[in-house]
DNA sequence: GGCAAATTGATAAGCCGTTATCAGGTGCGG
DNA sequence: CCGCACCTGATAACGGCTTATCAATTTGCC
């Protein structure tokens, strides 16, 4: 039987408040708040079993680890800034990507990544040295 | 200084040949028919002076190791078949990108990636049993 | 409280793509 | 056709992410 253990409360609400896809380490240090000393283990433990459960779904980037977000949200995609490595959530999808499917092709689905400056690191670029 | 062996030609002829984005143990596998016995180490090698030249271009897919394809190709995205894992080149590009973009961030490119089944395995998939 | 089973943390081990090593082979300028 | 620098192939080593192991701890039902 699944038993409810700080840990695991820990991991859930670190994942809820970031608000963004997050990888195991990431969700690690935001666990940490709320249950120190927390291990790595246990973080891809609860991970596999919360996908499992299909409270979280997985984000692949190419060029890192696999990251994870909850999978109770509409249709979306990610912006990845290439400065500080994170990945965000972008609304709306314009696309028409049947058409773009080769003849004889089944689409399923799609990802849209889009690559750039976060609004933080853009603000950074503009002006080095802060106030 | 740079020489011309037989491996770098095949490898070359290799990639050009396959007309879809290929790892590297698919060029060497596909390389091996005009270079027989050719290393892997020699693949890699070969792929990362290719890049440094700009003949190659990485096609970086989730779950999977870096592909190449050649740099010359317009603008396009690529298809992912869930079956054979294949990736293939998809044209035209219909989308608003720059209106996804939240506000603050700088948008620089962006990457589709179309998943599914390809011609073959969509075919197979209908008709198990071939005649 | 008490106990059995689930959970945890530290760490070893595994996996996979990639790179380094090195002895032997080879293109090519002279 | 010589010789050396470059190239090659086999394989070991590497780096990162992820999973397995296991003793110690904790949860939840009685």
């Amino acid at each position: 039987m699944q038993r409810k253990t700080g840990q695991r409360e820990a991991i859930k609400r670190a994942i809820r408040e970031a608000e963004r896809p997050v990888g195991p380490l990431e969700i690690r240090d935001l666990a940490e708040a709320y249950s120190p000393g927390v291990g790595i283990a246990t973080i891809y433990r609860t991970v596999k079993s919360l996908l499992e459960t299909g409270w979280l779904a997985p984000v692949e980037i190419p060029g890192g680890p696999t990251l994870y977000e909850l999978a109770a949200k509409p249709h979306h995609h990610h912006f990845h800034c290439r400065e500080c490595g994170k990945v965000f959530e972008v609304h709306g999808c314009a696309g028409h990507f049947q058409k773009m499917t080769p003849p004889g092709f089944q689409l399923e689905g799609h990802e849209v990544i889009l690559r750039g400056l976060c609004d933080q690191c853009s603000a950074k670029s503009k002006v080095p040295q802060a106030s």
